[in-house]
DNA sequence: TTGTACGCGTTATCAC
DNA sequence: GTGATAACGCGTACAA
């Protein structure tokens, strides 16, 4: 078996930070050995005899060494930073999933890099520019507008981890979570309160998480008998803002409906507003649903039952993957499955 | 006039992206010229001919040329990149900082490096032994518990800007919100509506915020002539659950009151569920009124009164002051001031 | 103004 | 097993 070099975890900070540099050479130095023995405790790259091992764990214990991870990575060709393309650094759902790479990245020696791609393929694409400029040793790419061939193109240069859609091929690692399903679960707890006039609060058409969403609402309509009308579709953008206007769309043309399925929290939550602004009661008068399960809509008024997805989750099993990658494994990850969150945002229909 | 190595803005993604990296020493053949003069034209180091200076763009922009920040780290001692320690990557506050905090670095060539503190002086500890450990140019502090003796001390090594104090030194910038004057605008709101009885969710009492706001709410009392009462004030955790549980307490405890400052807009939002869960309308009832105004407490349900505290720009005058340290010049920047933002969760007493 | 030569701190390839 | 030695890609004195 082939030894891949690892990350040095450090434990930095046990020794005071020194101000003048502590190189491997003065390790190398004191220790009695050469620079390359160093190297190789480091890194388990070759066996060392214990008497020396333990010398030179000492110096670096006394002199408080931190290995440069600049020079490790001119040196190595290896950073031990990990890309990271998010959409928008203060998402309130993917910052989760950056805190589940970040929490299963850092204690393994690697960090993350973050950049924000804006859902514009074309930001993206000079998002993943940077990245590479910067020699990361892989890119986790949380879903985004990216074609499928960029993807697998970047995979081609380095291992690549993409959420929000199945790919396949060498160095490439795709965990899509269901959203077809998840629409569909949403939908059909509508219909089990016996809600048969159900509005839909759909995403973006560009997008693919809100085509697939608008398709499991579809799905649970005709599984259920219930013809679908397009009427009761509004396509919105999202965001809170563009889930009030929705709403106000829907109530506006005079279509009846007694619930509604919003294709993502943020823009039931703006729907909720937009339903109290014209005294249409939740959920006495329309039932909401929402999709994601932001830690916010738990404290909305009421709590919104919505279709659980783990970012956090994702994160985590985004950053595993990588790792496998990076260590010549197949990834083995999948992701979890949708889970309906019942709140107190759905009630029964009357009779 | 000391000409200062400015990063290199690349127009990445101009050029097919090279599978065999492109050097500074390939241009450097490729335009005649010797890789020294390369690289001041790269850096502004010095004045080169013009017929060269053609000569080097031309061949950079044939062969996609895009320098390596890795082997300029290591060489120039500068790596372009910012360390960013935050509290919790996911954090619906901080998020908008570190959003104004990439958008103003990116374009200049930098790249944030964020990590999380947890709000744990020995996480932030390591976190910032990581961020020299990459060798980052500078570090950008948000709050946190760190004590101002060792803000100091870092400082001393490389450039510090931190939010949520206030201290002086040579390589150290300070940006302080006025927690104080927030939380007595807050208070006076609801005196200016006619309460009398106002209770307080106060933060942590190990955190600074948390310390300053509850005097600004005393202090907006004192000026009212109204007497404090410590059976009005509650101590929370900055969280939507302590939030709930806070007014659970003061319920439970009998204690008459009509009105509610919440230290932040997730406990208020948390109080907000826990009075409705105890029919206590707002603001029929009881009127309530948070801190930050956060993207979704426009969207509560009823919209959340509040003080407007701009995380985004704080997160750009961080950087921007990182960028003056980092030029040698001393910042110039100030936090913005409170702002009460009066929407629908606050009403007139009725006499 | 321009080129040469060396150094940055580490890893990898050889010999030994 | 271990130690020289040569890269890694770029910045920068220094000399020309």
């Amino acid at each position: 078996m082939k030894k891949n070099a690892s990350p040095v975890v450090a434990k930095l900070g046990s020794a005071p930070a020194a101000d003048v540099p502590v190189t491997l050479e003065m390790v190398a130095l004191r220790a009695g050995v050469s620079p390359a023995t160093v190297s190789r405790i480091l890194n388990g790259t070759a066996t060392v005899s214990p008497v020396r091992r333990q010398a030179v764990d000492a110096a670096i214990a006394e002199l408080g060494f931190v290995p440069n991870p600049v020079a490790r990575g001119l040196a190595g060709g290896r950073t031990f930073s990990i890309g990271v393309v998010t959409q928008s650094i203060d998402s309130p759902f993917y910052g989760a999933a950056l805190r589940g790479i970040e929490e299963k990245l850092l204690p393994l020696g690697y960090s993350p890099l973050f950049v924000s791609g804006q859902w514009r393929a074309e930001v993206e694409a000079r998002c993943v520019a940077v990245l590479r400029s910067r020699r990361v040793d892989g890119i986790i790419i949380l879903t985004g507008r990216l074609t499928d061939k960029e993807i697998k193109a970047y995979a081609k240069a380095l291992p690549v981890v993409v959420t929000g859609r199945k790919l396949s091929g060498k160095g490439l690692a795709t965990l899509s979570f269901d959203n077809v399903e998840g629409a569909r679960m949403a939908t059909q707890h509508l219909i089990d309160l016996g809600h048969r006039h159900i509005a839909c609060i759909a995403g973006d058409s560009q997008h693919p998480d809100a085509v697939e969403r608008l398709r499991g609402y579809r799905k649970a309509l005709e599984e259920a008998g219930i013809p679908y009308r397009a009427s009761l579709v509004v396509e919105g953008e999202f965001h809170e803002q563009s889930g009030l206007q929705a709403v106000e769309q829907l109530l506006d043309s005079g279509a009846k409906f007694t619930a509604v399925f919003a294709s993502n929290d943020q823009m039931a939550l703006g729907a909720s507003l937009g339903l109290a602004r014209r005294s249409v009661r939740v959920p006495e008068d329309v039932s909401l649903i929402g999709f994601d399960d932001l830690p916010v809509s738990l404290y909305a008024s009421p709590p919104l039952s919505t279709i659980h997805q783990s970012a956090y989750e994702m994160g985590q099993l985004a950053a595993t993957a990588m790792l496998q990658l990076l260590a010549g494994e197949v990834p083995s990850v999948e992701a979890p499955a949708p889970r309906l969150v019942a709140r107190e945002s759905c009630r029964r229909l009357a009779p």
